[in-house]
DNA sequence: GAGCACTGC
């Protein structure tokens, strides 16, 4: 049927004056604070009646009752007789939790540990909760789990359950997985970068041991592809437990997925029907509650207002991955009775998070996605429509807990003519540096030949080995040098490993060490949005080191730390607790690995030149050169890049020449993030295969010394003195540096 | 004068 009458629409509003409507309607009207108030109460009650639910059935019973149990001896056959075997498991099978304990009972954790990957560290971590309360043991002891920073197994573990990194990272010191009789690739359909490599290499070690048992879990329209890649091995399907899902389809294309979804959203709550509604937004900036109090009410999308007041209250909830978590919490809590919850989500609520009661599911039909162009090594992050398995699995949250509903704001001729059926996986959209190291030193000799399931673009990987030897990761014949083995002992991108490594000899390792563990986690500024926004942008402006955004980084830490790591100290300057929390947890790990490499800790106390020095050194190859006031290039592209305008430098009077970037990303402009200032001179003496100093016209030759992998790349790591380009202003100093690229 | 989906070692 219709789902939404567009023709009433014609007014031309801006896309904020949309969002602002669908807030201003949704949070106002309904009384989101009363609703907000009695959800503490409602709590304890639902706390009461899930402990009653566990007395009533014993784990035993439960387990029986799960679907998984009635196939479990076909199941065994199978993965007795086959060494893969795919595994088809619809939500709600139980594969996750029994399959690793019927291969226990099926004996074979008598000759190795069973081993289960997931995508993500909460699954890890409270499905081996789950599995050793099941097996009446102690997490730990018999089942237990392994993530970054946290290692909770021990000698008598015989299940383990672990994020797909962690095996990756156990296979670089033992690549025949010889502790493993049985390894189980949870929700590999996801396709993650780890598990796309976890899928090459497997294959190997099955091959290479004949006693391994690899089981890997897909989504049914994977199935194939899966079972191919592998050597046409069996399938086995497990039906799933969940309720119907009513998918409805636009009968037109909406020309805007805010107004749409707020207009469906009201017709849901207006329809007297029960039931919590989920919505899904491609992006924060969709979901914001706080900015809507700054704007103005208006006329809601032709709905009666006396029926909205009328109506019973509704409470809007956001949720994305950037929201402080106390905030976040909220969404599981339970909404007092006749109160409706209307969450509003990014695609943190597809996969990562699962919330209970959803019985309306409005699905816009878009996400955000960062494609990383390797051509211009820059990142490109912007809104893309859903493949159908998103769009299946987002539809999927409305049948968990009864029969429910799916509102899709697109017509069915989109979804099935314009939707791709999965999602490009992230190996084919992403910087390969870091996988393309971990394979060279797990000795893969020509990575163009590596079986993947999807290749990445020959572009790419290219792309990643010249960047490796521009770092001295790789030698002229692109094998791994002793830097690059190094590098490797980081779990970091290559250029922070490298300026790791190169900070001990300059006599700064101290301070890099914490440069570098603040680079590793997303958004350490908390910024709300109003009316505190000035605040927050002076208080930062506070430990502003006008020539590097990293030393500002680094002033940040020093400041915490002589705070005593205060959280108080953090929410008074509007920095995320929880990020600097995870930046120690990073700096203490990078430690431990750089005393085992026997890498010196020292700190260059206040001469933080050397600290930009050190970081030219990591990312001469990402620099830009000052043309015009305020404007940089790109030297190697030439191509125009701005400061970005959280950045120290950003609106200064101080414009160096040359600055570095940490980051190249492309989102209304092609912005720098993270920069610092350098000298033309160490850009010379630290990329020599990139600059050379200019003496009144003479120039030094650069010989070829690329790997032959790289022949292709070879003219753009030559510097040739273009003399057409040289021209006066900024260039009128005793140094000049251009750099040339060959166009396409 | 912008704003960042989601993971992982």
């Amino acid at each position: 049927g219709i789902l939404f009458n567009n023709e009433d629409e014609k007014e031309d509003t801006s896309f904020e004056k949309n969002i602002c409507r669908f807030f201003m309607g949704l949070f106002l009207i309904f009384h989101v604070f009363r609703a907000e108030q009695k959800f503490a109460d409602h709590m304890k009650e639902k706390n009461e009646a899930s402990s009653e639910f566990a007395k009533k059935k014993t784990l035993l019973e439960q387990r029986q009752y799960l679907p998984i149990f009635a196939v479990r001896q076909q199941l065994l056959n199978i993965i007795r007789d086959n060494n893969i075997v795919i595994v088809v498991g619809e939500t709600g099978s139980g594969k996750t939790t029994q399959l690793t304990q019927y291969l226990h009972e099926d004996g074979y954790t008598s000759y190795g540990m069973v081993g289960c990957t997931q995508p993500r560290r909460v699954a890890a971590m409270s499905v081996a909760k789950r599995v050793s309360e099941e097996m009446n043991s102690n997490l730990g002891e018999e089942v237990g789990y392994a993530i970054r920073f946290e290692d909770c197994t021990s000698e008598k573990t015989v299940i383990k359950y672990m994020t797909d990194g962690i095996l990756l990272r156990e296979s670089l010191r033992e690549s025949d997985l010889d502790h493993y009789s049985a390894v189980i690739m949870d929700e590999a359909h996801e396709r993650s970068l780890n598990t796309d490599v976890l899928f090459g290499l497997l294959q190997e070690v099955v091959s290479r041991r004949s006693d391994l048992k690899l089981i890997v879990t897909s989504a049914t329209m994977d199935s194939d592809k899966f079972a191919g890649f592998f050597g046409n091995v069996p399938i086995f399907n497990i039906p799933g437990r969940t309720f119907p899902v009513d998918i409805l389809f636009s009968k037109v294309p909406q020309e805007d997925y805010v107004e749409a979804a707020v207009k469906q959203a009201l017709q849901i709550h207006l329809s007297g029907m029960m039931g919590d509604i989920l919505i899904f937004m491609p992006g924060q900036e969709d979901i914001e509650v706080r900015r809507f109090f700054t704007s103005l009410l208006q006329p809601q999308c032709n709905m009666r207002l006396e029926d909205l007041e009328n109506a019973p209250p509704l409470a809007v909830l956001p949720i994305y991955s950037q929201l402080p978590s106390d905030l976040q919490a909220k969404i599981f809590q339970k909404a007092p009775d006749g109160v409706r919850k209307c969450i509003v989500a990014t695609n943190i609520a597809e996969t990562s998070l699962t919330v209970d009661g959803i019985m309306f599911v409005v699905d816009a039909g878009y996400c955000k996605l960062k494609v990383f162009n390797p051509r211009i090594g820059m990142d490109a992050l912007q809104v893309y429509p859903i493949s159908q398995a998103n769009a299946n699995q987002r539809a999927g949250r409305a049948g968990r807990t009864g029969p429910g509903q799916c509102y899709r704001l697109y017509t069915q001729s989109a979804f099935k003519n314009e939707m791709l059926t999965t999602t490009i996986p992230e190996i084919q959209r992403t910087n390969l540096a870091n996988v393309v190291l971990l394979l060279k030193s797990l000795g893969v000799q020509d990575l163009l030949l590596f079986h993947f399931m999807d290749p990445p673009p020959e572009d790419n990987m290219l792309n990643s080995m010249y960047q490796l030897w521009i770092l001295g990761a790789l030698d002229n014949t692109g094998a791994l040098t002793p830097t690059g083995r190094l590098m490797v002992e980081f779990p970091l991108d290559p250029a922070l490993s490298k300026m790791l490594i190169v900070s001990c000899d300059m006599g700064c390792s101290a301070d890099i060490l914490i440069i570098v563990s603040m680079l590793s986690v997303p958004s350490i500024f908390y910024r709300p949005k109003v009316p505190s926004v000035h605040c927050s942008d002076q208080v930062r402006e506070k430990f502003s080191v006008p020539e590097s955004d990293h030393l500002t980084y680094l002033n940040v830490y020093l400041q915490w730390k002589n705070n005593n790591y205060s959280s108080i100290w953090c929410n008074d300057h509007f920095i995320h607790t929880k990020a600097m929390r995870k930046v120690r947890e990073v700096r203490a790990q990078l430690k431990d690995i750089m005393v085992q490499q026997k890498i010196n800790l020292v700190s260059c106390g206040s001469d933080w030149d050397v600290i930009r020095k050190c970081i030219c050194a990591a990312y001469f190859h990402q620099a830009a050169k000052l043309k015009g006031i305020g404007e940089y290039v790109n030297v190697r592209t030439g191509m125009p890049c701005h400061l970005h305008p959280t950045s120290a430098l950003f609106g200064m009077g101080y414009t160096p020449d040359y600055i570095i970037y940490h980051e190249l990303v492309m989102t209304t402009k092609e912005y720098m993030q993270c920069v610092t200032a350098v000298d033309g001179e160490w850009l010379a003496e630290l990329g020599p295969m990139f600059y050379s100093i200019k003496h009144a016209g003479k120039s030094r030759q650069v010989s070829n010394i690329l790997p032959e992998y790289h022949t292709q790349h070879i003219q753009c790591a030559f510097v040739t003195l273009d003399h057409k380009t040289s021209h006066k202003g900024q260039f009128l100093k005793k140094l000049r540096f251009i750099y040339h690229m060959k166009a396409e």
